[in-house]
Formats: C-alpha cells, sequence, structure tokens
DNA sequence: AGTGTTTAACCTAAATTAACCTTAAATCAA
DNA sequence: TTGATTTAAGGTTAATTTAGGTTAAACACT
C-alpha cells in the first residue's frame, strides 16, 4: 500500500513540482492549497505524514499541524518554512514526530525527511506492525514478504534479516563487518562471499526503483541510500 | 559502540532501576547524584545524550543542561520532571535537541524519547553538508556522484573522502599529514604516494573549469583554490 | 522435490605499489 | 648575487593486489 502525503502548499508551481516528484517516487499525495482545507482533507484521507508549509492562506502550518494533532497525537509532520521565518516559534514545533526544512530545499533532502520520519514512527511500532517502507516497496518482516505496488515477493530469511539491517542504517554506512557479525555470527572468508550473494540478490529485488542504492564502500561496508 | 548516557538523579532506587534497565537495552550509563557533579561527568565521558532530573542536589537540571550546552550546543538532553514543576519553565526548555517527561514515567518511554532525539540529531547531521557546489560542479557525498552539467562520475571512497576534505578548506591551506591523517590514519611512505596518486585523479576531474586548481605547497600541503 | 543456503569458479573495479618523471627549493660556484 | 647543480617532494602512469560481484552448482534441510 502506498504512503499518502497531507500536502499544504499555497505556491501553484512549487506545488505541481513537488508533487509531481513525489508521486514519481511512489507516495500518493493530496495537496490542499488553503489552510482551512487541510483538516478536512486530513479527516478524508487519513494521510501517512504531513508536509505544511507554514505560511497558507486563512490558517497558518503551525494551527493546521495543532489541529491535526488533536485527531492524531503520533503523526509525523514535516514544515517547510521561509527563510525569514523566526527560529523560536519553529523549533517549538521541531520535537518528537516532526522535523522541519527551509526554503528553498531539495527534493532530495525532503525525500530524506520522509522516509526518517516515517521509519521513526514505524519503530515505536516494531513489534506490532514490523513493516519497512523502502522507496516505493513495503517489506513485511513478520510475513518475509516484498511488495512493489502490485507484485510480492517472498523472502528468505537471511534476505530479510539483510534488509533489516540495512534499513535501519539507511543513509548512513553500514560496516561489512557488523553485517556478518549479526547474520552470520563470524565473518570468515566464506561468509563474506555469503553476503556478497545476497547483496547480488537485494539490488536485484530493489532495481525497479532508481531512487534506491546499495553502494559499496570497498574495505568499509555499505551505504544504502533511500 | 555503544550509545553513552549520562543520566543525573538523586533519588536512589528509581536511579538504580532505570540505570540497570537503559543498560539491559544496550545502553552505557555513567550515573551522577549530584548538579554538581555532571558538569565534570559530562567532560570525562563526552555521552552522547543526557537524561537529566530537574530537581537535584547543589546544582539543578535546568542550570547543569545550560552548562552542558556552552561545551556541546548540539547534544540531546531529556529532562524528568515532577508533576508539581510548573509547565512554563519547563517549555522554555523544550526546543531543539531536548524533550522532557513527566515523573513517573514508563521506561519504554523514556527509551522511546530518547532513540527518537538520537535519531533526530543524527539525521541532521547526515543531511546538511551532502551537497557540494565547487566551480561549476556539484559532489553528491550521500550518492558518491560528481556532476558537471550533464555528466555524472560516479566517485569512489577515497576520492570522495579527498574532495571533502579539500572543499572544506578551500581557499585555504591543508597539510599533507592531515589529509593522509584522516584518510588512511598514518601517513607512511607508501599511504603518501597514494594520496600523489589520487590528487591526479580528481584534477583530471576538475580540468574542465580552468576557475579551480588544486595548487600545490612544497613541503606543507595543497591550496584548493575555488 | 523444492526451498534456502553455502561453496566454488570466474570476473570487475578500487586501492595499493612501483617505476620513472617533473619541479621547487636548497646548495654551490663564479 | 646570480645562474647552474643537486636533492627531495611530489606527479604521472602502469602493474599488481585485493575486495567484492556474479553466476551457477552443490548441499542441506524439510
Amino acid at each position: 500500500m502506498k504512503t499518502k502525503i497531507l500536502y499544504a502548499e499555497d505556491e501553484p508551481f512549487l506545488g505541481k513540482i513537488v508533487k509531481e516528484s513525489l508521486e514519481s517516487r511512489g507516495f500518493e499525495v493530496i495537496m490542499v492549497t488553503d489552510g482551512k482545507d487541510g483538516l478536512v482533507a486530513y479527516g478524508q484521507h487519513k494521510p501517512d505524514i504531513c508536509v505544511l508549509d507554514v505560511m497558507l492562506p486563512n490558517k497558518d502550518g503551525f494551527k493546521l499541524a495543532t489541529e491535526i494533532r488533536q485527531l492524531n497525537p503520533a503523526i509525523p509532520i514535516v514544515f517547510l518554512t521561509a527563510k525569514t521565518q523566526t527560529d523560536d516559534l519553529v523549533k517549538g514545533f521541531q520535537s518528537g514526530g516532526n522535523d522541519y526544512i527551509r526554503k528553498p530545499f531539495s527534493m532530495e533532502e525532503l525525500i530524506i525527511r520522509i522516509n526518517n520520519l516515517l521509519n521513526l514512527t514505524q519503530q515505536k511500532n516494531t513489534n506490532v506492525a514490523n513493516v519497512i517502507n523502502i522507496g516505493k516497496y513495503e517489506v513485511f518482516l513478520n510475513k518475509y514478504e516484498l511488495t512493489n505496488q502490485n507484485k510480492t515477493k517472498k523472502l528468505s530469511h537471511r534476505e530479510a534479516e539483510l534488509i533489516k539491517i540495512l534499513s535501519e542504517n539507511r543513509n548512513s554506512i553500514v560496516s561489512r563487518k557488523d553485517i556478518l557479525m549479526q547474520i552470520w555470527g563470524d565473518d570468515s572468508y566464506f561468509n563474506s562471499r555469503n553476503l556478497d550473494v545476497y547483496m547480488t540478490k537485494l539490488r536485484e529485488y530493489f532495481k525497479d526503483d532508481p531512487s534506491l542504492e546499495i553502494m559499496t564502500i570497498k574495505g568499509v561496508g555499505y551505504f544504502f541510500r533511500v
């Protein structure tokens, strides 16, 4: 199932670009251009995460956030703020499941923050759901399944372990040795070859989404860019 | 490496339970029972995160936090407050890398907050300076890519490290030894030759933009004119 | 028999080492 | 004190080594 984003933005040109860009990464985007519409849209679509411009007509992003939080205290929210916004105001909201990005921002940055926040909230529910979002894929650790919109791929135990370790360390370097120790318990020659084999498999599974890359850092480990 | 927590708590019974509980979750805990000792312990152990009871003998948690922040403005701090504490005071500190928890609290809650704060601050560090502009080039450190308008060149780990060091010191002198120590960890003869090899490569990559020059200062180091 | 996992053989690319070349600085000769 | 000579630092290119990747076959569990 796609991750739903409520996106509140009143600049039509920027809004269009960001919306399409997010959709091309596999997100479902509900966009509103007015603060008043935000709460209604929230109730109708129950998004997984909100991306709110702070400056909105009729009701600003913070006010909207406060109202949404009353309905769902745990929902992650990303604020988009102009350079001129005072820090204090912004910082007050920068806690728990919140984050904020200064305009102008790169799509890269927005997507990383969204993924990070989704991941954080999912980690809280770890025992319950065991679902990981990776690009346009979803991994159900308890079911050993990898889904890509329509398709479902069964994962083996090793494959699932490896995906879990990589996604826990997304956008940072994991050492080869740590992976070997965590999965096989020792980093002997054969297990090392073995890890190579599984890396090849995962790269094959994730190849449909070009925003994902498992990069090798030779002599060090891997960097899972998400 | 274990995450280190500085834990300031004067109630011995509660302190013991929380300390052991955190340790059983894989944290390393340095515990102090007096506000005065907090700063010393901070300096000695350089913890990754602080958990401070607000009511402490000799120096309260807020005062201690302020002093620690002077040494490290980015360190995340969780305050533990009794029910009676006024909200206003607490809220003033609820910003940036701070969070607070009302006593009595569950261990679950404490651990979730600690993990969230650690995650947030770590993510910030990975996102901040990932794109470097150098002349007409852009370097995406997280993707290990160097782009020049149309063309994209994949960088190896060593190449990226070297570009990062040079660009961090653009228009000033970096010593050869510093580079060697930072990348290879020692400045032996062979690594020194090695550095020469990578310098040749970088000069080749940057040769399209004549405004850029990696100048050698013999016997000293390099000067990256940008 | 049919997965999942390990071993193996062969391949590719990055990092290191090596050999030889260039140049700046230091020394020396007039 | 200037230009020639020496010397050491660094540059260049290529060969070698090593880490890791790919594919397929062997093995081990149900």
